[in-house]
DNA sequence: AATGAATGAGAATTCATTCAT
DNA sequence: AATGAATGAATTCTCATTCAT
């Protein structure tokens, strides 16, 4: 009997490694052959596990939105108040250590190929159920807020956490390109202490 | 030497002609036989006026800020109240003819590359100063407004301006997958008046 | 040793379910996977029963001209008249069922194979005996169309075997491009009618 | 200004080291970078003149076709008599040179892709038109044999056209196999021996 | 100055075969 | 004995870049 191999978590560790090196590379610049010998296995082996190169991108896409969900729940499950967890949400989504950063980085590529590739439905499907998922979930906070009498009970919630997903995500972006001098700490606590009290 | 000026302007004009090719196809999937092709000439002149293809990527990245700038720009330039002036920034921006959708995927490409290879400083230079010019142009609106006394004296331009400028980043990149199903003009007007008007 | 039984028998079975795939797509366009996956067996298992793919033909080639020869001698053992046995001859062997057909296919894989390696001698050799016990058969029927007066006695059959078993091959080759548009049945008629009869 | 080549002769060129490759080894079986080698160029430049391996073998079925009409025609073009014609297409036809063997080989490859892959309309269209127009050739000349009396007015042309092609075929595909076991100079005598003189 | 012919490195993918279990 | 995991050689094709003309 062969070496028994458990091919589905095995397709797993291949789409990790194969996210690490993307995340530097861009997806389509990393070749096969480079992803196997990081994987320490042949260049045929890969096709033993991914039906193909694209296959492998699916995989990682999914890896990438759930390794973003969960990161972002592990943020915010120990916080009660949730003003205070939008306010983390919005700091620590995009100050971002390492791990955050790289997924981002994977977020764009994947961005980039729906955009581009009208093709990639699939993926397109992946994005959308993403930004409605999260969106959801932001909405749920500011609910939440509100029936702590924390915000006004007109405030649209939907509309806010469009806002603040966008906010999130164009931050990371500016972050990213200008990294020491952008006070995310400083513009989040401003953000929230304005949409509070108004400008005027 | 008016050669010179040639070159730089046939430089400018095969560097237009890229653009639009990469705003489809990204710029790697651009091959150099298809942008001599679009511009009518031969295959091999491409390198009398650039030194590589890299070479190029620096001519589009130049040409994308200032096209994205005049296009900002010519939004603007006929609208006289400051608050006035940032909604049709956020609306404008985010909503997107074709022709700020094409920038803003050569955009992320740029951005990719900035992220990617530490080794492109040219890249990430321009990239921020762009950022940082936005941000000021953005900021010296804010306090337009704040001499009109549209906004508070203690609001914080600088913090304002950084917001504005990534939640319109933020707002394009979900536009753009989310397209028919997101209000973008929904979500401009209610941010600008929570702004105005606080959340409590 | 009733095991050598059990493997020669096998061994067969998955010729003749090469033979199959091979009909449709070419000897060396039928992977060892597809096979064994057809065989009910796994792809490591395929080298106990062949040393290796070229074993596989040689299998399949023997089997060939079994079938083929079984098929031919299906079509002419209920009929007692030598000349109506050559002329279903002719005419059931060109029009062919797709039995046929799919061996005409495998037939000239061989034929390619025999004419181009000179080193497989032994395909060669297959063919060869194939061939000219085909026309010692035929030549046979003939032998007893003589005995029958139903044809001179001058008339050499050996040579009319060969012509018809030449005319068979080249009919089954046009028959299956020109498909519709040849009659098939008018032409072996109008055939031995003419031999028959003399066309002065 | 670049090298100045003959796009089209060069192709012609590159197809016909592809024929002679193609011939011994089989069109699949030959790589580009064989052919390349052989026609001393580089591997890349394979494509300069061809979009695909597909569009090669475009090029050689024309040329196979056109070489074997050409080799035909120019057997029998110095013959007056229509029987001695035929006798000589019979008889050359199936004995063949070198030149003519190579075409055979390449000729079955090529029936064998129109058999196999119902995609190749293109090339069963080419084989289709090869064998409509030999036939309508061949019909000619017992058209003028008829003319001058040498065979009866009740003969049909067309059938016989369509006998004598495919025996020709059929005798070929058996003179590769069994060469120097086979008379074909007998086999071609008797047999218009025989069609003139029934065999009754 | 301008061109396009030529090139070869490198990419994805296939598959017969081996071998540890 | 049977299996399928693993492999790497080989294939087609792309493309930035060079260079002779």
């Amino acid at each position: 009997m062969p070496k028994i191999v458990d091919k589905k978590s095995r397709r797993s560790e291949i789409a990790k490694i194969a996210m690490e090196l993307s995340a530097q590379k861009g997806f389509d610049k990393t070749s096969i052959r480079e992803i196997t010998t990081h994987a320490g296995m042949g260049k045929g082996s890969f096709y033993d596990y991914f039906t193909d190169k694209e296959d492998l991108l699916e995989e990682i896409v999914q890896v990438l939105f759930e390794e973003w969900t969960r990161l972002i729940i592990s943020k915010l499950e120990n916080i009660d108040d949730p003003m205070e967890q939008l306010a983390t949400l919005l700091r620590e989504g995009s100050v971002m250590g390492d791990e955050f950063a790289q997924l981002m980085i994977l977020y764009v590529d994947t961005w980039r190929r729906c955009v581009r590739d009208k093709s990639s439905d699939k993926f397109t499907q992946y994005f959308k159920s993403f930004l409605i998922d999260s969106k959801a979930a932001v909405a749920a906070i500011f609910e939440n807020a509100k029936a702590q009498n924390q915000i006004r009970e007109d405030v649209d919630s939907e509309v806010l956490a469009t806002i603040l997903i966008a906010l999130i995500d164009g931050l990371i972006l500016h972050y990213m390109v200008l990294k020491p001098d952008i006070d995310i700490d400083g513009v989040s606590q401003s953000f929230f202490k304005m949409l509070q009290d108004g400008m005027k």
